[in-house]
DNA sequence: ATGGTAGGTACCCTA
């Protein structure tokens, strides 16, 4: 099984390469967030032909939106308001494998982006993205009490690691690495054990980036990246990992996304 | 220290 996770940055306008995403990657899932699309306009039928038959959207006008596309049946769709908002951020599916007797969750989060200053006090937007990552933390871990093998990917908009940015030390007074966002990032994945699927392969010490601005004037030249993409599993899926990617060269497609492609392999089979 | 680009929408918001 193939799952990946893609800030497509309005799926409207990027069907074609999510066509070429598909033609070279063959997901059996694909999470998308930032798709800027109310549900009645999204092109579902494009999705389709392309191979998923099986759909959990929730998008709304101009912002935010996300969508889980699969070739697997879903046994159970969610959709979640967080945080007292209804701004589709947060949809969940669950799909039956033939290696476990509980079906596999899996949560697609778009973590929002929380503003320009790191100050609660002064920026709402920064505030709301803390409460949205408290409010996670709580509610996976009463939901791990189920038992279920679980996933959570997306564009959560913090970037953990010092090997995650480009700069550490130049990051830390940024939003998406001050040390507050990574203390309640860390809170949320201690909140159900999650095993960071990328890191899983990918060493510490290794620069490992998943988003680059549109501000730089050549994004690989100056690579000043940031890893604000991820697949994270709980420990009963770890010993099924067997590989994973981050598509970098999407970068470079005509009319990219600031977000490249991010996806790992499991050795579980549909049931 | 500053401003740089992109998408959606409607002349400005968010990233």
């Amino acid at each position: 099984m193939r799952i990946l996770t893609w800030n497509i940055n309005s799926v409207r306008l990027r069907m074609p390469l999510l066509k070429k995403l598909v033609r070279e990657c063959a997901p059996d899932m694909i999470c998308l967030q930032e798709t800027k699309t109310p549900d009645d306009l999204f092109p579902l039928r494009d999705v389709e032909k392309a191979g998923y038959a099986y759909t959990h959207i929730h998008g709304m006008k101009s912002y935010n939106g996300v969508a889980i596309l699969s070739k697997i049946p879903f046994t159970t769709t969610e959709i979640h308001h967080r945080v007292g908002r209804e701004d589709c951020r947060h949809i969940a599916a669950h799909v039956q494998v033939a290696e476990f007797k509980k079906p596999v969750q899996i949560h697609c989060l778009y973590i929002p982006a929380g503003g320009d200053v790191p100050d609660r006090t002064v920026n709402d937007k920064f505030g709301h993205k803390l409460d949205f990552v408290d409010e996670m933390a709580g509610w996976f871990a009463k939901e791990g009490k189920s038992g279920d093998p679980m996933i959570a990917l997306g564009d959560f908009n913090i970037a953990p690691l010092e090997h995650d940015v480009w700069s550490h030390k130049q990051l830390l007074d940024v939003v998406s690495h001050t040390p507050v966002e990574v203390e309640k990032l860390t809170a949320m994945q201690d909140s159900l054990k999650w095993h960071d699927a990328i890191r899983h392969f990918v060493p510490d010490d290794q620069k490992c980036y998943t988003w680059w601005s549109y501000r730089n004037r050549d994004w690989k030249k100056s690579n000043r990246g940031r890893r604000l993409d991820h697949i994270w599993v709980t420990k009963t899926l770890v010993p099924h990992l067997t590989g994973h990617d981050i598509l970098a060269a999407a970068r470079d497609w005509e009319k990219p996304s600031d977000h490249v492609p991010v996806m790992i392999d499991l050795d579980l089979k549909a049931a």
